[in-house]
DNA sequence: CTGTTACATTGACTGGTGTCAAGTATAACA
DNA sequence: TGTTATACTTGACACCAGTCAATGTAACAG
């Protein structure tokens, strides 16, 4: 019933987390009305980002981390060299700045891979309200909790898998993702460049445009830049071996 | 002054944090008096492990993260494949468990090293201990956010760096972090074997022993087993390039 | 002292990936 | 639509680090 006043009092600019479909990725477990409400009132909803445009870098001041609402993010880290290492990406119902929560500047660089939309959270706001509403804080320690293993599953991933193990997991990892949001998980649409898979996973990129043909030559996928379709799953999941079926993020 | 009468009261099976000495490593937010008494209300003191025991493994029901106040722990992944990956090295003063909160079973396997000292925190009265204390809340969040970066420190390191790269910045990092301690940050003995330095770094065992004797050949470190000596750090930071001098963990 | 075990070092050889270089397809844009 | 820049693919070759195998060393029990 409060439900429906909201559904009708919502205007266009401040859209209900209620409605929002991602609200089952983002905030799983911020069940309680009140709290939804809360939440509502400290997101800044609907900033949008061009392809190649910066959320954030490095030097930036924390301000407030991200939900990702459509399109997708790539965060890297920049090191004085001018070297890039791609830390993860980011799609739809995915938090980005867990890293950074209580520091001085970003620990990475954020960038929309194409046109973005995010929800905004300031982490001053966040922190405040985690301290009122214990469902929030055990979500949030959750979700960084998750960030550490992703990491860690990725680390794995780096120091003991072949080029093809690793390129395997991660279309493995894209497939499940694109099927927590009902879409396909056969059949997409890649939003990052083989330079950024490359970089990712600590290839070259030309290992990584070999194993894509060598994968299409078996059979295994069928892949046109940037189009994908997983034709053989459960051949990708023999190649990662005993690597998390779940996928690496 | 209530600190002196503290330190009186003090019984010998519970210390209090204010005279820990790593107090200002494992708690340097939690300042206020009054915080620093309700953390000694929940936490657990004087757990003591021997060499080889299990802290957790990943079938154990999280109940607690563990602060190491003397000796050291290894954390690793354990595959269904029985493949191992470790994941960090905690000395003292330093926070293990930090990727399983919230989490049903532990993300990780904790091993200590040497005979191995830690204060248990359980994690039900932490959760609801920074819900009321603003400045721990921050440092928790502080602390998971560095465990993410140094992840993906850990991952740069992993998929962009070569064997006396990696060596290197384990090197300088195990250096600053006994200096933290006021220790020699130039003579320490590793508390872990080559083994792990090779699984933990994605290199093979005897690679690791080659690029050893390499850098001694150098008359970059002495190494004696388990004992070293940093002979030329500056040295170590040039083979480490670009990569974080402060150390990657 | 001696056998046992775990840990560490060293050498020879192999292979997966990076590098360099060239060519092709695709996207961006005027 | 043409032009250019960018992204992607493919091939030839070299090299770092893994693997296999043997030896050396330290800790420890009997």
């Amino acid at each position: 019933m409060a439900q429906a006043i909201r559904l009708q009092q919502a205007s266009p600019l401040k859209a209900s987390c209620n409605q929002c479909s991602l609200s089952n990725l983002c905030l799983p477990l911020a069940v309680e009305e009140n709290d939804l409400d809360s939440l509502e009132d400290i997101v800044q909803q609907g900033k949008i980002y061009n392809r190649g445009e910066h959320v954030f870098d490095q030097s930036t001041p924390v301000r407030s981390c991200f939900a990702v609402k459509s399109g997708s993010i790539k965060t890297s880290i920049i090191t004085e060299g001018g070297d890039e290492q791609v830390t993860g990406f980011f799609m739809p119902g995915e938090l980005v700045g867990l890293d950074s929560m209580s520091s001085e500047t970003y620990a990475c660089t954020a960038k929309a891979l194409e046109r973005t939309s995010v929800c905004e959270f300031p982490v001053d706001k966040l922190e405040e309200l985690t301290g009122k509403l214990p469902e929030l804080q055990h979500h949030m320690y959750r979700m960084m909790s998750q960030e550490i293993q992703n990491s860690h599953q990725l680390a794995m991933l780096l120091s003991k898998n072949t080029a093809e193990e690793r390129i395997a997991a991660l279309l493995l990892s894209l497939s499940s993702r694109f099927r927590r949001r009902r879409m396909s998980p056969t059949n997409f649409s890649l939003p990052m460049a083989r330079n950024d898979i490359a970089n990712f996973l600590g290839l070259a990129v030309e290992t990584v445009s070999r194993v894509f043909t060598r994968f299409q030559n078996q059979g295994i996928i069928r892949a046109r830049g940037r189009e994908v379709e997983l034709l053989d799953v459960e051949a990708l999941q023999v190649v990662t071996r005993d690597f998390a079926r779940q996928g690496c993020q």
